[in-house]
DNA sequence: GATTACAGTGAACGACTGTACACTCAACAG
DNA sequence: CTGTTGAGTGTACAGTCGTTCACTGTAATC
């Protein structure tokens, strides 16, 4: 149970209680919303009393603003890893929904949170928005180094990002509700999804 | 204030009550999510004691399913004033664009509790999860009938349709986001996606 | 006109909530 | 070696929560 004879500095301690109520928090978040979690439940997880959360988060709030942060590095790792710029459509379509799949299977805690609490309105909702609105510019421009993507404006390519982000993000809600058996059918379905809106691409007129 | 001298019967009573919890717990959920509302606050809201909950709900989980069945004869209208099926794309993405913003703007506490809930897990994010594949089904059954979609594996007409649903959704929340000055800006940018979506329709092989 | 059904009342309960306050005791700085 | 810092403790308080129980008054029934 006890760690080994390294003396654990003082700031590693905190360091090690801070990411013990990330991760009890995390984990009670599997099954119900970030607003029903009580303060009392996440420090008695962690296995401090509840006065010591005060140590390291402000209130319950704060420490969601961190999970937000905490699971955004996850997507920024996983767009990343996307990024190996394959020359064909169908090379660049399979290949990202497989990096989407791997990353959500490996970090199914992360990505329920972000879905779940996207939408839940709060601070936490507009934190995950402006999060995702990165992820969606940077994939913007990622898009417009496609050769039938280069003439088009700006905006178009916006449009088509966000459009892909919300068929990415319908894919891991399905994901995270499935079980793992249905995954291939799932990331079937995503690609057809995926190839369906680039097939439109070469025959769009932006007026 | 008080009503006329109509007698009001006894379940007319009865019915109004109701509808004053169903009422107060959709202005309630306007800025947060359905857990962190208490039954106590919800028959304050609607004038009752506590205790008196219980003569119309067992629980608020059930009020909860009972707001997802109102919302959800919402999204029925829509979808019933949608299908008047004009014979161009054009003109039904626009028109069906249209229903929707209206809709939307008529009825945004029904959407937003929709919207808000439905990746909130617990059965309410279940019951809606089912009306919304209702809805899709339809939604496919629609599709079905227009000429290039004839020859369309019925699977393949399902995956547009969840295409089609997702972009819809999308523009709602942010439709319930924005303020209305900038509804233009958001549904031209929806008929955007519709036509892009569409425009790969002719060019699709299913493999 | 007497009787029943039942929506709404009001007090009380035990459990849980966030937070204030004074404290301990080990890692750290001088 | 000494004094300070600060993560974690324990007690306590005022609220709120869901739910129980015995009740009241009136519309509906016979």
């Amino acid at each position: 149970m006890s760690e080994p004879l390294t003396p654990v500095s003082r700031q590693e301690r905190k360091l090690r209680t801070r990411q013990a109520l990330l991760d009890t928090a995390l984990e009670l978040l599997a099954d119900r919303p970030f607003g029903t979690l009580s303060l009392r439940e996440v420090a008695k997880g962690a296995g401090i009393v509840p006065t010591a959360f005060y140590r390291h988060f402000a209130s319950m709030e704060e420490l969601g603003v961190a999970l937000v942060e905490e699971a955004t590095r996850t997507l920024r790792g996983m767009m990343r890893s996307a990024r190996t710029d394959p020359d064909t459509y169908q090379g660049m379509i399979s290949a990202s929904v497989a990096t989407v799949h791997q990353f959500v299977r490996a970090n199914e805690d992360h990505f329920r949170f972000l879905t779940r609490e996207r939408y839940g309105g709060g601070p936490l909702a507009r934190a995950i928005a402006v999060e995702l609105r990165l992820f969606s510019g940077d994939l913007a421009i990622d898009l417009a180094r496609f050769a039938p993507l280069r003439s088009w404006s700006t905006e178009d390519l916006h449009m088509l990002a966000d459009l892909i982000v919300s068929v990415m993000l319908t894919t891991i809600v399905e994901l995270l509700e499935a079980r793992p058996a249905d995954d291939a059918k799932i990331t079937g379905t995503a690609e057809k999804r995926l190839r369906l809106v680039l097939l439109g691409v070469p025959h769009w007129k932006s007026a």
